[in-house]
DNA sequence: CTATGCTCTGCAAGCGCTTACGGGGCTCGA
DNA sequence: TCGAGCCCCGTAAGCGCTTGCAGAGCATAG
């Protein structure tokens, strides 16, 4: 198992009989061991009618020879490649990184391999990178991240009939796990309502046309009946749209400031663009949450750190959930190739034998932080003395 | 090539004669087009010897079968995965991000897929996560970032043979690109010297025993000789241990806050721990830069918002730099592979035949923001008009 | 007109596994 | 003691490509 300390055979192939000795194949591995080549894959892969002595000899074998399957001539033999694809927009975003991580995790302890896809922040090259089918034929299994897709893409997708999971947001017909937008949404703007405000700026994000990407407006509409619910009619001047970026969020708000009638409470739809916010409007010499409240979305690493309010959102959680799911469907696709009769309960299948697709919602919290208080005066807060002089053990 | 506006034939599988048609292969194209699968394999590769007629006959009728190769068949055949490997902590942490981004850039140029391969920060599941055997067989190549590598997982990795190019550190035999950490570090440094500073602490990254991993030791080095070259005596209470994370910065300043005599300035390894450095000095009541300066390494995204000064090094750059390093190396020996003779007079070419791994190192760059100043008094700033009313267009 | 050399294409042998299928040995009940 | 049944294991047929080799067709040179 463990390669660390045995000085004997493992990793380095052992003795390199020649100069750079050829990497060692199941044959190699049969004739030490004194068995077939499938006897060896079998005992290899723990598959059962294979006696202990004998799967120990080969193991012993295979360690000694430093084997390892070849992974292209096992999906060939077996049609399955253990790999599954994931697209996203831009891993250098937080909630994409935190994705990609709990995705990960998951998918390692499966025994998955993960194929990374990025395609541009806005899709700049999507046509490329996103086509199914330089996909289909690598992986088994795709898993989609708040990207916004084209409904051709959504087709393409079906057609080529792998399994896909969407994290982040939801189209009909595949597994997703992601929050209620609405009501993340609706809980930001209440709490700002709920703090006295009226004057409640919306930065966004575009709701582009043909995209199924459903977040944006989500929010956006929560925003909107969480003002009218409290009797206050949405002006249209205090909704700005932005891209999720920080630089989005700081446009959004000069914008705000220039206004004739200034908000004094901003709900932004990210973290990212609150930051861009606060940054502004600091900058432009205004105390926060004193002159101006800020409140974001999804309990970014540096949220702390701005002393940002916001809705905290589960994202490596997420991750991890959304990689499940597809497992999921992996294995319910194998299901249904061994036994094609509908006998097994099997909850949830639709008429066409296909199951219904899950989809998880993970719940939010709302974080208060500094940046939030009534208008006109300052919330109260109890002085966080940093760090309790707890010096850290070195 | 694009399946976008079709209506016939594409992606669909087109005319599905059948519920769901298997995937087509290649004999099925050669069928259509009315020739054998070798030629099938050769047009469709863009390979010579192969007439335009032909050529556009099997174009056409791969097009109408949406046929793609299996990865793993033309794999196993060829011998070549079209998979790069990329070996990385964190992706969480913006630096590793950005890498990513821009290996994945030019690989994915390049045709290649990228397999990630997340290891816990500090290498918790290394063992499983970085055995290269489990690289073997599945990746051409692999690009290690930033990664504490111990002795024996060099050695593994050069027993396995696979090109190997390494980013942001360096290890003798692999090709690497990085910035020069001890020029970075010096330039940090010597600029709060520069500003009348003598007290200046360092908040470094530890330096584990018995891993490959020079960078925190080159930059503290470098911090050590700076003041010496100054006629500072470094002041070993000053000298912090962190790992690059925020909290870990934020630990070290409380630290540095606590002592008797405490610093004016501060030099973090990372701009994360700067952060963390930073919010902790003013949560103190601390005024920067007032009454403390602090200055780190990296230029991360979220600088200009902290307004910290720093010694910026161009990430992504690194990325698509270490990419086509690796490609380099795959290419070069799939030249000594075809032709075994010296006589090209390839440059740099070791004595073994290998060629002498390149190392390249990227230019790093101070930028002056507001979290310097000279010890007591601040340093003078253009007052920055936040986004000079550039409304942006909607 | 024949020899020489191309260009283009097909044949067929793998690449290194996985997986029916079948058969030899053993155990156990009758 | 003998057949049924079970556990193991080997045989061999692929998986869907790539590629060395050779041959067919054709043009050009001699």
């Amino acid at each position: 198992m463990t390669s660390e300390a045995s000085p004997s055979g493992g990793v380095a192939t052992s003795s390199d009989d020649g100069a750079s000795r050829v990497l060692a194949g199941i044959t190699d591995v049969a004739a030490l061991a004194g068995v077939s080549t499938a006897t060896v894959s079998r005992a290899l892969r723990g598959l059962p009618n294979v006696s202990t002595k004998t799967r120990e000899r080969v193991q012993q074998a295979a360690d000694q020879l430093g084997y390892v399957a070849s992974a292209s001539a096992s999906s060939l033999a077996s049609g399955r490649t253990r790999t599954i694809g994931v697209v996203t927009p831009y891993i250098g975003r937080w909630f994409f990184a935190l994705l990609i991580d709990g995705i990960q995790e998951s998918l390692r302890e499966a025994g998955y391999g993960v194929l990374l896809y990025t395609i541009g922040e806005h899709g700049e090259d999507r046509g490329r990178a996103f086509d199914p089918d330089s996909l289909r034929k690598r992986v088994e299994g795709i898993i989609i991240l708040s990207v916004p897709v084209t409904r051709s893409e959504i087709a393409a997708l079906e057609a080529t009939h792998i399994p896909t999971a969407l994290a982040g947001f939801t189209a009909s017909g595949f597994p997703s796990v992601r929050i209620d937008d609405s009501e993340a949404a609706g809980v930001a703007t209440k709490h700002l309502i709920g703090l006295g405000h009226t004057r409640i700026a919306h930065i966004g994000a575009k709701d582009e046309v043909g995209l199924r990407f459903p977040v944006p407006q989500a929010r956006h509409q929560a925003y909107l009946s969480a003002l009218r619910g409290a009797g206050i009619e949405p002006d249209p001047e205090l909704d700005r749209i932005g891209d999720f970026s920080i630089t989005s969020g700081a446009e959004a708000m000069a914008e705000l400031l220039s206004l004739a009638d200034p908000p004094t409470a901003v709900f932004a739809g990210s973290d990212e663009m609150a930051f861009g916010a606060l940054d502004t409007a600091r900058k432009a010499g205004l105390h926060v949450p004193e002159d101006l409240s800020i409140i974001g979305i999804d309990d970014h690493e540096f949220a702390p750190l701005f002393d940002l309010t916001t809705v905290a959102q589960p994202v490596r959680l997420q991750g991890r959930l959304v990689a499940e799911l597809l497992l999921e469907s992996l294995i319910a696709r194998d299901q249904v190739a061994q036994v094609a009769d509908p006998d097994s309960d099997t909850d949830g299948v639709a008429a066409n034998g296909r199951p219904q697709p899950r989809t998880i919602v993970v719940p939010t919290k709302l974080i208060l932080r500094g940046s939030t208080a009534p208008p006109g005066r300052p919330r109260q807060l109890p002085t966080r003395t940093p760090n309790e002089g707890r010096a850290p053990t070195l």
